[in-house]
DNA sequence: CTCCAAGACGCAAACGTTTGCGAAACGAGG
DNA sequence: CCTCGTTTCGCAAACGTTTGCGTCTTGGAG
């Protein structure tokens, strides 16, 4: 310790118990009186707190132990504008309300808070707000990383994300060329398919989902394509008409539904590309008398929560653990800089109930 | 415009044309570059973009076309540093998913992105959280305002919040001293409590439904103080038998119901505190054989998704659109220091659907 | 005892913005 | 032409942290 070490902080001492004998309550307490407090300086303090080479054993859990005590807690501003990180995390998603995308971010957050993180929430809903979010670009001030949460970016959009140079990861999607988690779609949906062929269904359609911008998302594709295989395994055709494509929700599947039992022949068995479509699906089944699982055998995907209690068959797919998983990915890439396996895809699993039986 | 200015304005052109053509394109443009395109300095162009007088109007309009050019954007951490603001409002909830919260969210998030805000999501689940959320008040950094959405904070944690010197409101809540939004809870749950005497019900049972940490909110208090009243309202009494705590959601419901159905005399309707526990009910009686509608009655509150579906009678509420009031709120705190009208109740709507019938 | 290397720590310069204060510019009145 | 007031704007000092660099300390070898 220096002698003007110990006079700059005497005089400090003094300004302070001298001038200012109570410091105002109000502000948050700055590193510098952590620092006082331990009698160091605050290059120390910041070293110590961050778990950087320079300090000894005995100091570094001094200033830990003080900086508990005080209930200290680093300013993020600060923290950024120094070169540092802010300590957040941006979630971007398509919506917020709505079971998949609020159960993945809890999962998220979960991770996230377990290593100190916080969850920045970003909407991308609608063609306008994703573009004034991309062309802004105002995140880069305030996270440290990105997890895109369920909704395909555009090339233009990854391009933008690129120039931010952030750590970016896609939870239940595959941004190009960086870590993702989510579940094999195209296994799930042929895995459905093959459970009604082997009941003996060979009429079989398809109500495929559009996102908000009523396009088919990967996803869609990855389910559609999982089926199409399913069915050409067996040599079954699916005629055109028997693909139907509605609004995600309950409504379009109900729509959807409706159409399909217009058809010259209709099927015997529905596979949907979502449960919330397969529920509309049957409502218009149950408001048409038609027998669920008799006269027609209806199955889903994600297992969502309605799932269980309307006896839905489905293929469950672990929402909260992809927003896990998708935190372990930010954890990585924020501590190591790379993450060791940048693709994990997580198992589905068929879950048979009543409204998928015999033909 | 003084010489100076010019002269270092020239002096910065010349460095940065000539050594640097090309200015690093990772890293966000700072507000000099904003200002040297616009032959200002940088405090005019901060006093342009917050909207401070002394800029003229020839001026601030050049400025602020000349950051748009540059898709400038100020960074967050500089801004709350210099005494500015962070623009971030800080979310708290219970949980994120599960309907009621990610949907009041969603409603916040529109108001608050409608105002260049960005949301920061808090979880306080569980008493250690909770308490470490309070204790380390991290978020005195990062955000300018709190929003606590469904849930009652202890006076420790209110007196917490007091010594951060934020603007809170709470959204379904009402933290004491500071503005709100929610719906009379009381005047709901004695309006569907009305409903079912006037069907002619007699015995009526309430199931109450318990936070996370197994006590029960201030909501519970209200809807079954209204319960009560509008009970006592008739002479009917309400025997101890026939008030049934139980968790929140389907389980819960489920067990309380049938927990009620071993009762000496079991009750002929029941009214549930809320939605998610009043279909638990519904899936014990249908189990149970007993004709929802003829033999019970079951009233729920809330209006969740599931309700419509399942044809149970309900107190609406307006969820999403207490979530933008709690928006609004936060936005003329920030604003105007103060809010105009700082307890804003909104109507509850009585929906009578299948499983409340006479008697 | 002297010298040297390595480790521990302090100093001070950033980071990008906000804001009080002072100076320049301009117009009007004397 | 001088003075004064008003408006517009630049200067520079914060804000709290990080980090490169320099200095001091410590302990061991020569």
């Amino acid at each position: 310790m220096t002698i003007w070490g110990n006079l700059g902080k005497r005089l400090r001492n003094c300004y302070r118990e001298g001038v200012n004998e109570h410091p105002p309550p109000g502000g948050p307490a700055p590193m510098a009186d952590v620092a006082d407090a331990a009698g160091v300086a605050v290059s120390t303090v910041s070293r110590a707190l961050r778990g950087r080479p320079g300090v000894s054993r005995a100091q570094r859990e001094q200033i830990l132990r003080v900086a508990d005590e005080l209930s200290y807690s680093v300013s993020a501003s600060a923290s950024r504008l120094a070169g540092g990180r802010t300590g957040a995390v941006g979630v971007l998603v398509p919506r917020i309300d709505g079971w998949f995308h609020s159960t993945a971010v809890a999962g998220l957050q979960e991770r996230l808070h377990e290593h100190g993180l916080d969850l920045v929430l970003y909407r991308l809903q609608g063609r306008e707000e994703r573009a004034e979010f991309f062309d802004r670009r105002a995140f880069r001030h305030r996270v440290d990383a990105l997890a895109v949460v369920g909704t395909t970016l555009t090339p233009d959009e990854e391009g933008l994300l690129a120039a931010a140079d952030l750590p970016v990861v896609g939870v239940s999607t595959r941004p190009s060329g960086r870590p993702f988690t989510d579940v094999d779609d195209h296994a799930g949906a042929a895995g459905a398919t093959r459970h009604l062929t082997n009941l003996g269904h060979e009429r079989i359609a398809i109500l495929r989902s559009t996102t908000l911008l009523g396009t088919h998302g990967a996803v869609s594709h990855e389910r559609y394509a999982g089926f199409c295989d399913a069915m050409a395994e067996r040599g079954l055709e699916v005629p055109e008409a028997y693909v139907v494509s509605a609004p995600w929700g309950l409504e379009g599947g109900a729509q959807a539904m409706a159409e399909l039992l217009s058809a010259a022949t209709p099927p015997t068995a529905v596979f949907a590309e979502s449960d919330e479509v397969a529920i509309g699906a049957l409502r218009t089944l149950r408001r048409s008398n038609i027998e669920v699982g008799r006269g027609m055998s209806v199955i889903g995907f994600d297992d969502h929560q309605l799932a269980e209690l309307l006896d839905l068959s489905t293929v469950a797919q672990p929402v909260h653990e992809q927003g896990r998983t998708g935190g372990d990915l930010v954890v990585e890439a924020l501590d190591n800089g790379r993450v060791a396996e940048p693709e994990r895809v997580l198992p589905t699993r068929l879950v048979v109930r009543g409204t998928s039986a015999g033909h």
